[in-house]
DNA sequence: TGTGTAGAATGGTTTAACCATTATCATTAT
DNA sequence: ATAATGATAATGGTTAAACCATTCTACACA
């Protein structure tokens, strides 16, 4: 029947009343908190009490906090930062292994790279081809780690192309995650390298078509090869 | 070629200390830490500062805070709650849309069925018939708020039944977010309601023979049924 | 004109005290 | 004996005042 009465914490509420100020705009991106030392009168509270405040903002990505005169907290742009680091750790705690990671990525990006394709504007396709080239030009310098990270801006880049933040959240969720694997379980083998490269090719192609079913397809392949050379290679180190 | 020497701020040590104690498993859920008192002395610090750590762990999710004696910092499970919370930040500071969050959902949902229908036991079918029948309940009585309740677990079961921790977590963050609309937008309607349940038969039934691509199709249709209902609403009102 | 240094503003930390909540245990009334 | 009542102590929550560390700014000086 009723609400068990939340216990009220002085610092809880300033906490709202700032993240408030945030949500409605009130406080933009950009813009800086007053000092501590005035914060703390115009809230009526210690310092104390107002520092516990902030670091729970900071926690929550809402502000960052800087040093010296001209310093304090300003309001940062939102963005999927704290999903990755919450989502980093229920995997760190191994609540959630590169095999679960592995099989929501290939759902994921499959649905992603599908939408992209529907949306691609030729600004889009140019900006992929951009890093398709710079990707062949590592491949062929036999780069690998700059081909690792060219090929992870063009999947980036495909999460931007939906026009949806929620996919490029957790596209960049899921890619940020995975990275940590990519230097310990991904050994460079220019055969499969080159694999990947006309993969993103025919994505290209089909994109130019707007044929979004075959795009899809081919990054499914795309990534499933991905993980696939990851889980040998995982299997081996732990023969 | 360097990477930015981080600046030490004693609290971020204690939480790391803490953080990566609870992540080797050292601390398990459930396990008290010391008293503040005892704490501080442990890490020489004062209350202060170890108390901004606790804020900190708070609001990661890690540990729990009770009052009185015998009260203190408890150890959590880990779960989706902060990337609930996050996702809900995003959502209220209109960064992300319900049409965003809707157009995600289908996707996603429709992969976890397909997952789920591959994976079912005996026992979750069990399961989601004792669900199907309370709803087929309430739909009967009319009882509009308690359906969309089981509706909703429904959705969650079938996040379980995948037994990837990923999709489960999505599946919560996207539906605990996407309920506060429900009320407001999504007006009891006996037909359409009753095509709800006819959707889960028809899903209930294509998991029995694991014929997971009519169980995917189906709930697809059943979000964007779902969403264009509370679409319609909403231009309604905004007109 | 450039350079170095002193000052001041700001966040980071410490200390010590008191307040508020709650489990426990002793006291008292029935 | 048992149940209500109240005192006690342990714990988190808050306050205050001081000092330390970092960094921008302005001024003096070469």
């Amino acid at each position: 029947m009723f609400k068990k009465a939340k216990q009220s914490r002085v610092f809880q509420d300033i906490v709202e009343q700032i993240q408030d100020a945030i949500i409605n705009g009130k406080l933009e991106p950009g813009a800086k908190l007053p000092a501590e030392r005035e914060l703390k009168d115009m809230f009526n509270t210690s310092r104390g009490t107002l520092r516990e405040a902030l670091r729970v903002l900071e926690q929550k990505g809402l502000i960052e906090i800087k040093l010296g005169v001209s310093g304090g907290a300003i309001i940062k742009h939102m963005d999927a930062e704290p999903i990755v680091e919450s989502l980093a750790l229920l995997i760190r705690s191994g609540e959630v292994s590169l095999k679960h990671l592995s099989e929501f990525r290939i759902k994921i990006e499959g649905s992603l790279v599908e939408i992209a394709a529907s949306r691609a504007t030729k600004e889009d396709i140019k900006e992929l081809e951009i890093l398709f080239n710079k990707a062949k030009g590592y491949y062929e310098k036999d780069d690998w780690g700059n081909f690792l990270k060219t090929d992870e801006k063009m999947h980036m880049y495909i999460g931007t192309m939906t026009r949806n933040p929620v996919f490029q959240f957790v596209q960049k969720s899921i890619h940020d995650n995975i990275h940590q694997y990519y230097e310990e379980y991904l050994p460079m083998n220019k055969k499969r390298t080159l694999e990947n490269l006309t993969d993103f090719e025919k994505i290209i192609k089909a994109m130019k078509i707007n044929d979004s079913q075959t795009a899809s397809a081919t990054i499914i392949d795309h990534v499933k090869r991905f993980n696939d050379k990851m889980q040998e290679k995982i299997k081996l180190n732990t023969k």
